[in-house]
DNA sequence: CTAGGGTTAG
């Protein structure tokens, strides 16, 4: 009787949760008379699913018997909210101090992680570990691998787990096709894609985001626009508009994203300013940001990069105008953060950054670099390549 | 009856 009882309370955390009503959740979890493993994790996951992390690490800290679900709600909850350095930390801590025995969805948690890291020789080893350890690689950690690798700019060792796969999916499909996508070979992504509905699979949304891209990065622009029986989403707007704005057709661009029958988002403007950017339209720029501010009114990069713009065109007047914007809205620089893995271990670190103690020799690399681009007549980008 | 996973771009 009272195990029916924690059941239905945990339901109704569910409810709460999936709705993402964390305040509602955590009312009721604490208001409970008795919690079960169900009842944590539910609870964390309510957290980690609304970026919430540190309330839900702290409520993993304070969960008495913790199990492998709570463990792995916590993981997933790091990488799929691109906290990349937590995450290793934590798996660090869960494998090596803990001792737990990981299972697929730690598996594909790690992999999915090391994917947005392109942390090649850590998912390498992971891959070792999951062969070693007779583990299956099934469709999860499978497909988890295969992006791992492209993502890593290993395309063929992508393929080779694809075809050593007992069993694929449209997922595993997709994967492939957005990896080669990723790494520039568009015709290999189609050919996959014929190969894929020859098997009888048939495409979704992704698939065509996957193509679109394909055809994006290698300037098929012809056939990257020609039609497909789907029904078209912001995303394939998206990549048809980074598809026109890349190929210099900024003119065709705006009009498809006016004409659209959904209403664009900030992805969609955010690309067409770029590709301002690319091909130097200062005026299709204006009405780009102009809408973009709409959605993202304190996110920096987008005034840098309509400032740079205008500065690159030397509308000097126009910059000014950029720059007041800034300040009457209170938008200010904010450092971004990058990382790398060094040793199987994953180190942050910012532009300019002070506390890295071998700085002056990374500029000098940088600097050498530089010089070896200009020799082959490769003409560097100076707001890119800033270091002295 | 209730908890954790893989694919989508710049």
């Amino acid at each position: 009787m009272p195990y029916r009882n924690l059941v239905s309370w945990n339901t109704m955390i569910a409810g709460y949760s999936h709705n993402g009503c964390v305040a509602e959740a955590a009312e009721l979890f604490d208001r409970m008379p008795k919690r079960d493993a169900f009842s944590w994790t539910l609870m964390i996951t309510c957290y980690t699913r609304n970026g919430e992390l540190e309330e839900a690490r702290r409520l993993f800290d304070r969960m008495p018997g913790k199990d492998l679900v709570s463990w792995n709600t916590v993981l997933s909850g790091y990488t799929q909210n691109g906290e990349m350095g937590m995450g290793s930390k934590f798996f660090d801590r869960m494998m090596r101090k803990e001792g737990k025995d990981p299972d697929w969805s730690t598996f594909a948690c790690a992999l999915s992680g090391c994917a947005n890291l392109a942390a090649l020789q850590v998912g390498t080893q992971l891959h070792n570990l999951l062969l070693k350890s007779g583990h299956i690689i099934d469709i999860f950690a499978g497909n988890a691998l295969i992006t791992m690798y492209a993502r890593c700019g290993r395309i063929l060792t992508a393929r080779q787990v694809f075809d050593e796969m007992v069993s694929v999916d449209l997922v595993s499909w997709n994967s492939l096709i957005a990896g080669h996508a990723l790494n520039g070979y568009a015709k290999a992504a189609i050919s996959i894609f014929q190969e894929m509905k020859k098997n009888g699979v048939a495409p979704d949304e992704v698939t065509f985001i996957g193509l679109l891209s394909a055809c994006s990065h290698a300037g098929m622009v012809d056939d990257g626009s020609r039609d497909y029986p789907i029904t078209p989403v912001a995303e394939h707007y998206a990549c048809v508009v980074d598809l026109l704005g890349r190929a210099g057709r900024l003119g065709e661009a705006l009009k498809l994203v006016k004409g659209m029958p959904i209403k664009a988002n900030a992805g969609i403007w955010g690309s067409l300013l770029g590709a301002c950017r690319m091909h130097k339209n200062p005026e299709v720029a204006n009405v780009a940001a102009e809408k973009l501010f709409e959605f993202e009114p304190h996110t920096t990069s987008n005034y840098v990069l309509l400032s740079n713009i205008h500065a690159e065109a030397g509308s000097w007047g126009e910059v000014e105008r950029v720059r007041v914007l800034m300040k009457e809205r209170g938008v200010w620089k904010q450092p971004a953060r990058s990382w790398i893995e060094i040793k199987n271990e994953v180190r942050s670190f910012s532009s300019d950054d002070s506390t890295e103690p071998r700085a002056a020799e990374v500029f000098m690399v940088l600097r050498v670099l530089n010089a070896q681009m200009r020799n082959i007549g490769h003409m560097s980008d100076s707001s890119l390549l800033d270091c002295g």
